[in-house]
DNA sequence: CTTATGACCTGCAAGC
DNA sequence: TGCTTGCAGGTCATAA
């Protein structure tokens, strides 16, 4: 998507910014007029990204910083088209071109206009200078990623979710990570062998370029490019979404979980329990 | 400081 | 058919 904005926004100048729900720009909080007002004649320089937050430069150390939640589009459409119906704000510019749309149903995703600051030798968007590197960034630090990790108190899912950790993954690549690895995601973070998460950040990252390649991981007509196409990945998952389709690894059926108001993929043979392994190895006992 | 929990939304599919 | 329930890819404020 950042790609697809870098080469159809930039360098063209914004004339007109229509926000029709004011959910959208929530997290701006001098309110939508104050939005269309202060973009409005700034030129759209170039689309940058960090994890999963998008940013247009403005110029001037101001950028359109977007979050896409987990409905959120980015469309390039000709002015004209009819309205989509989750149609949010509206971004029109001076060349009378294709106009940009925030297309949102669930309206957790949003813009807003923020100061770029330097942080750790990047520039960034205020809001988002505590999100760490994603391991697409040139100077992603794997070996400070993995003692993040490994820092955590809590189960490793929780950790690889953690945006201030490592950035970019999300419930999808952190199923099909954990599955790569042969972990189950309820094993503590600061258990795993340096040497263990290291190979889990590697499949990752592997993940993520796999899935990059093929247009991102889609389901359905939510997740587009910015031509409204979506993307092949879905069809490469090993782990989320299977529920009882056979492990690709050892053929058992992938199970699914409750975890923090959602589910987990996992194989119940490759990536066995931490606790009730340990459990029924050391104190279960059989009755003579 | 870290870690866990619920809230924020709409639409769809499954079950009754 | 129509209602209810559960679930969906994320982040953040708040509480412990």
């Amino acid at each position: 998507m950042r790609r697809g904005l870098d080469r159809h926004v930039s360098d063209r100048v914004i004339s007109d910014v229509e926000v029709l729900h004011p959910r959208a720009i929530r997290r701006h909080l001098p309110g939508a007029a104050d939005f269309s007002t202060r973009l409005k004649g700034l030129p759209m320089v170039a689309a940058q990204r960090r994890g999963k937050y998008l940013w247009v430069e403005l110029g001037e150390d101001l950028a359109m910083l977007a979050h896409l939640g987990m409905s959120g589009q980015m469309l390039v459409q000709p002015s004209g088209t009819p309205d989509e119906k989750h149609l949010r704000v509206r971004i029109r510019f001076a060349d009378d071109g294709p106009e940009l749309r925030f297309v949102d149903q669930r309206t957790f995703g949003g813009l807003a206009l923020a100061e770029v600051v330097e942080k750790d030798g990047a520039r960034l968007p205020e809001p988002i200078a505590h999100i760490a590197r994603d391991p697409m960034d040139p100077d992603f630090d794997l070996d400070a990623a993995v003692r993040a990790l490994r820092a955590r108190k809590s189960e490793v899912k929780r950790a690889l979710l953690d945006q201030t950790l490592v950035s970019g993954i999300g419930n999808i690549y952190a199923d099909e990570a954990l599955w790569r690895t042969r972990l189950h995601g309820t094993r503590p973070a600061s258990g795993l062998t340096k040497a263990l998460a290291t190979e889990l950040l590697k499949h990752a990252t592997d993940v993520m370029h796999e899935a990059l390649d093929q247009g991102g991981t889609s389901f359905d007509a939510l997740y587009v490019n910015v031509n409204g196409q979506s993307g092949y990945f879905d069809r490469s998952l090993n782990a989320y979404g299977q529920e009882n389709e056979p492990c690709g690894r050892c053929g058992t059926s992938i199970v699914r979980e409750a975890f923090m108001n959602r589910s987990s993929f996992s194989c119940p043979v490759c990536q066995p329990k931490p606790r009730a392994s340990r459990v029924s190895r050391g104190t279960a006992r059989r009755p003579a």
